[in-house]
RNA sequence: GGGCUCGUAGCUCAGUGGAAGAGUGCCUCCUUCGCGAGGAGGAAGCCACGGGUUCAAAUCCCGUCGAGUCCA
C-alpha cells in the first residue's frame, strides 16, 4: 500500500498537514502542524481522565446520535445482529459489525440489505480476556457503531475515503471535540482474508473510531505484500468503520477506565457485596494518575512513576480490577445466553463456558455470595431500554447458570481429589515439586488451572509433604503449543477444479422445483465432465442441506431409436448451480454432446426423502416449543429409512420431553398444515423472520428459497424437496436421542412408512424377547427383572455350593497323597472342577504343606492349577510347574511362585500332562 | 472438527495380564442409663455393553453407550 493511499483531496481542504510520530515513526494527519507524535497510545498518554473531551453522554445517547447522524445522511438504519455469527463458518462469534455482511455481502456475491447502511452491533472478543479489567480499556463485549458502503469496480460510487473522513469530522464536531484535537494516523489494516488503507481516529490520547477502507483479498498472485501474505484487488471495495461506542461514553465522562463509564451500578453492586471500597475514594490521585499513564506504561513502569512499590499498587489495584471483570463478564454473558448459545464443551458453546467459569473463580476471589445469575440479570435490566430483547430469556438465563454453577462446583470438587492424590503419590517420591507435564496434563484433561492445584496443595499443609507448584509464565502458551500441532487438511483441489471447469457452463434449469410431483423430464446434455453428464435442466435433486442425491437413470432417445439406451444416475452433485449427474460404471462418454435424453427419477426414493425432510421442520419446530427458542439446529442428515438432527440444548432431554417432542410433531402432522415455497429476497426474508431462517445453514445468492409450514409455525430457508401438507409426512416416531457433545442433542426419527416399520421392528424385538420368556408381552418387564434377581441369587448359590465341594474335595484328595522326597504330593484329574474351585482347593492344600497339581477335563479345553508351600516355593515355583504341564496340554500357564494356572486344548493328554507335572517334581525335589 | 481422561460395592476410589480390594455408608450383635463413640461380625459386584487377542482379560486391542476436560 503505497503513501498515495492516503493522500486525500478532504485532508488538503481542510489544511491537515502529514507528519511522522518522533515515538514509533508512523504517519498521520494532523490540523495541528507542531504536533510531534501520532496521540496514540502508547506515545501519548490519556488527557481526558478527569477532564472528558465533551459533554457527559450515555450509551444510549452515544449510539443514537451516531445512527441519527447518519439518518440524517442517507444511511438506513439496521437492527442489530446476533453476538453469535450463525451466518459464519469460520467464527464462531460476531467480532465486528462488518462481520455481519461477511463473507457473501463483501464479495460481492449478495448485495447488501441496504447501501449506504448504520449499524450498531454488539461484538463479543476474547482474544484479551487476560487484560480485561486490567487495562482499563479492554472489554469483551462492545458496540461496534458503523456506516458502511459497499462499492462495486464499473458500478456507481457510493462513497469512499474523502466523504467517510468528512463524516467522521462532521460527527465528532457535533458532539463537541475540537478540531485540532483530532489525529488520523495511517495504519494498513488485515484481517479475515481481507485488507486495506486505514485510518485510526485519535483524540486526548484514545482511539474513538477506525476507517478501514477495505479493497484487497488474500490472492497467491496478487501484487501487494502485507504481513508475509500476497493480496490482490477485489472487485468490490467497501467502507468499513468502526466507532467504539464505549470509548465515546469513556471519553465523555473522564472517569478512570470505561468499566467505570459503562457499569457504574454494576460495579457499585459489587463492590458492596464485596466488602471493598473503591480506590477512587481510598486513592483519588494515584488512581488518577495511574488511568492516564495507563495507555502508555505497563504495572511495572507506573508503580515507578508514582513511587510505590510494585506490589503495593498490585494490592491496590487488583480487587478493583477483579470487580471490573467481572462486570464485563457478566454482559458478555448476557448477550451470548439471550441470543442462544448454550454452554457446552465445543465449538462457541465452550466459549460461553469459558466466560461463565472465569466469571465464577473471579466471584470466589473477593468471596462474593451473590450468584452470577443475579448479576446478569442486573446487567440485563441496565441494558433492556436499549436491548429489550435480553430480558425475553431471563428464565432459560437463569437455569442455564444455575446448572453450570453445578457442573463448575462438581469439577472442583473432583479436581481437588485428584489434586490430593496426586501429592500422595508424591510422597515417596525425591522430587519435591510437580514437574510441569503434570500440570498441563492436570489441565487438559481435568480442567485445572495450575493456580488452583497450587491452591489445593498449599492448603494440604504438612500433610503435602512440602510439595511445590511452581506455574511456569508461559504455561498457557505451552498448553496451546501441546495443540497446536494439530493440522487441517485443506480444501480438495478437486472441488477447486470442478469450479473451475463448470465457470463456462448455463446453471442447470431446476425442474424440481417447477414441478415437484414430476417424475420424468427431457434434456439436452450440454456437457461431460469425469464421469459425470451436464444437462440444461434436470428434475434429479443434488445432495445438499442434508438431503441425499436422488437416483434413476437417463435413457438416450434419438428421433429414429426411441429409448435405446438405458444409463443409472448412482450420484447428483451441485457445483455453482451447474448440476453432475454421475452414471454408473462410468459411462457418462457413452452420451454424446447435444443428445436428447429422458430422465426418470426412483419416486420411491424421492418421496421418502420428502418426508423425511419435512418431518426434520417438523420436529425441530416442536423441539423449539418444548424445549425452548434456544433450540438451533446444527446439523442434519435424511436417508430413506430414517433421518436425524443436532439440535443445540443446554440438558439431556428427558423421557416425557422426547415424548411431548413426538406427540406434537405428530400433532403437526395431523393438522394437515398446507407447506408454501418460494423464491424471495434475502434481505426482506431476514427482516420478516429473523435469522431463525437459517437453522440449516446459509444459502448463497441475492433470492433465497423459503419453506413454511402452516402460519409460519416454522420459517427456514431451505433448497430441499418438501410435501405440500404436513399430512403426507404420515406417521412421525422419534426412535433415540443421543448427546453427540455437551449441549448438543441428536434426535432420530423415522416418517412415513419408515415409521411404521420402525415401530413394527421394535415391536418384533419385544415379542421375540416375550416368545424366549415365554410370557405375554406386557408382562415382560416384570418377568425379566424377577429372572434377573434370580439369576444372581443362582449365582451366589453356586458360588457357594462350589466353595462347599472344594471344602469336601479338599479332605477326599488328602488321601490320595503320595510322597516325593519327603515331601507331600497331590496330582489330581477332577473332571468336574470349575477354576475358581480348584484354585481354592490347591491352594488350602499349599496352606496344609502339599504340592499340589489339579486338572479338569472340559469339552475342549482343560485348566491346570498349581499350589506350592510357602517354604518350598523358593526351590519349586508353581508357575514353571504348571508351564511344563501346560506344555504337554499344548497351551501354556504362568502365575505366581506359589499359585499359578494355566491349561492347553489337547483333552486327550490330559493324564500325560499329570505324569509329566510329576515327573519335573520328582527331578526338582531330588536335587533340592 | 480434533486431542486427552474416566466408567470396579449405595458413595469416593485403588487394582494395568494370573483367586475382585480399601475407605466410607448400610445391617446384626457387644459395650453404654442414653447419646456420641468404641469393639466383633455380616450383607452388598453382569469390574458400563458387544466383539477380538490369550492357556488365562476388570487389566491389552477394536467398536458401542455414558461422563469429564482442553484446543480451533
Amino acid at each position: 500500500m503505497g503513501n498515495d493511499e492516503y493522500d486525500l483531496e478532504y485532508f488538503r481542504e481542510q489544511d491537515f498537514v502529514r507528519c511522522q510520530c518522533k515515538k514509533c515513526g508512523s504517519f498521520f494527519w494532523t490540523r495541528d502542524p507542531n504536533q510531534a507524535i501520532c496521540g496514540d497510545a502508547p506515545c501519548a498518554t490519556y488527557s481526558f481522565i478527569g477532564a472528558p473531551i465533551f459533554s457527559e453522554r450515555s450509551p444510549d445517547e452515544v449510539r443514537e446520535s451516531f445512527l441519527s447522524f447518519f439518518d440524517t445522511r442517507s444511511h438506513t438504519r439496521l437492527s442489530r445482529y446476533p453476538v453469535v455469527a450463525r451466518w459464519r463458518d469460520d467464527i464462531y462469534l460476531t467480532i465486528a459489525s462488518i462481520a455481519d455482511f461477511q463473507p457473501f455481502v463483501t464479495s460481492g456475491k449478495v448485495p447488501p440489505p441496504a447501501n449506504p447502511l448504520a449499524i450498531s452491533q454488539p461484538c463479543i472478543r476474547l482474544e484479551d480476556l487476560e487484560s480485561i479489567g486490567r487495562t482499563g480499556r479492554h472489554l469483551t463485549t462492545f458496540e461496534m457503531m458503523g456506516h458502511h458502503a459497499f462499492n462495486k469496480r464499473g458500478g456507481e460510487e457510493i462513497y469512499w475515503k474523502n466523504e467517510t473522513i468528512a463524516y467522521c469530522d462532521e460527527f465528532l464536531q457535533q458532539l463537541g471535540v475540537a478540531r485540532e484535537s483530532v489525529t488520523y494516523k495511517e495504519a494498513p489494516w488485515y484481517g479475515g482474508g481481507n485488507a486495506g488503507p486505514c485510518l485510526e481516529v485519535i483524540t486526548g490520547g484514545l482511539e474513538l473510531a477506525t476507517l478501514v477502507f477495505m479493497d484487497l483479498e488474500l490472492s497467491p498472485r496478487g501484487e501487494i505484500e502485507i504481513a508475509g501474505q500476497r493480496y490482490g484487488k477485489m472487485d468490490t471495495y467497501i467502507v468499513d468503520t468502526g466507532y467504539g461506542l464505549e470509548r465515546f461514553v469513556w471519553a465523555s465522562t473522564g472517569t478512570p477506565t470505561v468499566y467505570d463509564a459503562m457499569f457504574p451500578v454494576v460495579i457499585t453492586e459489587l463492590v458492596n457485596a464485596a466488602g471493598i471500597t473503591h480506590p477512587r475514594e481510598t486513592h483519588p490521585e494515584l488512581i488518577h494518575t495511574q488511568a492516564s499513564l495507563s495507555g502508555a506504561l505497563n504495572r511495572r513502569e507506573i508503580a515507578q512513576r508514582v513511587g510505590l512499590p510494585f506490589e503495593e499498587l498490585t494490592r491496590i489495584l487488583e480487587p478493583i480490577e477483579t470487580v471490573y471483570a467481572i462486570a464485563d463478564h457478566t454482559k458478555c454473558l448476557a448477550f451470548m445466553l439471550a441470543d442462544g448459545i448454550v454452554p457446552s464443551n465445543a465449538k462457541e458453546g465452550y466459549l460461553a463456558r469459558l466466560v461463565l467459569r472465569r466469571a465464577f473463580r473471579m466471584l470466589k476471589s473477593l468471596g462474593i455470595e451473590t450468584p452470577l445469575e443475579e448479576l446478569i440479570l442486573l446487567q440485563i435490566k441496565t441494558l433492556r431500554h436499549s436491548f429489550p430483547e435480553l430480558e425475553r430469556s431471563v428464565e432459560r438465563i437463569l437455569e442455564i447458570v444455575s446448572l453450570e454453577k453445578q457442573r463448575y462446583d462438581e469439577t472442583l470438587v473432583k479436581g481437588e481429589r485428584i489434586v490430593k492424590q496426586l501429592a500422595k503419590d508424591f510422597t515417596g517420591k525425591a522430587e519435591r515439586e510437580v514437574p510441569v507435564d503434570h500440570l498441563i496434563n492436570l489441565y487438559d484433561t481435568h480442567g485445572l488451572p495450575p493456580e488452583f492445584v497450587k491452591e489445593v496443595v498449599t492448603a494440604m499443609g504438612p500433610q503435602s509433604n512440602g510439595l511445590a507448584v511452581n506455574i511456569p509464565e508461559n504455561f498457557y502458551t505451552l498448553v496451546a503449543k501441546l495443540h497446536s500441532e494439530e493440522q487441517k487438511v485443506e480444501l480438495a483441489p478437486f472441488v477447486e477444479r470442478l469450479q473451475e471447469e463448470t465457470k463456462g457452463i448455463p446453471a442447470t434449469k431446476k425442474l424440481y422445483y417447477e414441478t415437484p410431483r414430476a417424475v420424468d423430464f427431457t434434456a439436452t446434455v450440454l456437457d461431460i465432465l469425469d464421469d459425470s453428464v451436464i444437462l440444461d435442466q434436470t428434475l434429479f435433486f443434488p445432495e445438499g442441506g442434508g438431503q441425499p442425491a436422488d437416483t434413476g437413470y437417463l435413457t438416450i432417445s434419438t428421433p429414429e431409436e426411441p429409448g435405446h439406451e438405458r444409463f443409472r444416475v448412482i450420484d447428483v452433485q451441485s457445483v455453482e448451480g451447474v448440476i453432475l449427474h454421475k452414471l454408473a460404471d462410468g459411462r457418462a462418454w457413452d452420451i454424446p454432446k447435444g443428445a436428447i435424453v429422458t430422465g426418470k427419477i426412483d419416486l420411491a426414493r424421492r418421496m421418502a426423502h420428502k418426508k423425511h425432510h419435512t418431518a426434520t421442520h417438523i420436529v425441530v419446530s416442536a423441539a423449539r416449543k418444548i424445549l425452548g427458542e434456544h433450540v438451533w439446529q446444527a446439523g442434519a442428515q435424511k436417508g430413506e429409512k430414517r433421518a436425524r438432527i443436532d439440535i443445540a440444548h443446554f440438558k439431556r432431554i428427558s423421557d416425557d420431553e422426547r415424548r411431548a417432542i413426538e406427540m406434537l410433531a405428530n400433532k403437526i402432522v395431523m393438522d394437515d398444515l398446507p407447506i408454501t415455497t418460494g423464491f424471495v429476497e434475502r434481505s426482506e426474508a431476514e427482516q420478516r423472520y429473523g435469522s431463525r431462517i437459517y437453522q440449516g445453514g446459509v444459502p448463497v445468492g441475492e433470492q433465497i428459497r423459503i419453506v413454511r409450514i402452516g402460519d409460519d409455525l416454522d420459517v427456514q430457508a431451505c433448497a430441499g424437496t418438501h410435501l405440500a401438507k404436513t399430512g403426507e409426512v404420515g406417521p412421525i416416531k422419534l426412535l433415540r436421542i443421543e448427546r453427540i457433545q455437551d449441549g448438543v442433542e441428536r434426535l432420530e426419527y423415522a416418517a412415513g412408512e419408515a415409521a411404521i416399520e420402525a415401530i413394527q421392528a421394535q415391536e418384533e424385538l419385544i415379542k421375540e424377547a416375550a416368545a424366549v420368556l415365554k410370557v405375554p408381552p406386557e408382562k415382560l418387564p416384570g418377568v425379566v427383572a424377577r429372572f434377573f434377581a434370580e439369576w444372581k441369587e443362582l449365582r451366589k448359590e453356586t458360588e457357594r455350593l462350589r466353595g462347599e465341594i472344594a471344602d469336601l474335595e479338599l479332605e477326599r484328595l488328602k488321601g490320595h497323597s503320595q510322597t516325593i522326597s519327603g515331601v507331600k504330593v497331590i496330582a489330581a484329574v477332577l473332571p468336574e472342577a470349575d477354576v475358581k474351585g480348584m484354585l481354592k482347593i490347591a491352594s488350602q492344600l499349599a496352606g496344609d504343606n502339599y504340592v499340589a497339581i489339579l486338572l479338569n477335563r472340559g469339552e475342549a479345553r482343560v485348566s491346570a492349577v498349581a499350589a506350592v508351600p510357602k517354604t518350598l516355593s523358593d526351590k519349586l515355583h508353581a508357575g514353571e510347574l504348571i508351564k511344563s504341564v501346560s506344555g504337554v496340554l499344548g497351551g501354556s500357564g504362568g502365575g505366581k511362585a506359589e499359585l499359578a494356572q494355566g491349561g492347553g486344548e489337547r483333552v486327550e493328554l490330559v493324564d500325560a500332562a499329570r505324569e509329566a507335572g510329576l515327573r519335573l517334581l520328582e527331578t526338582v525335589l531330588r536335587e533340592k
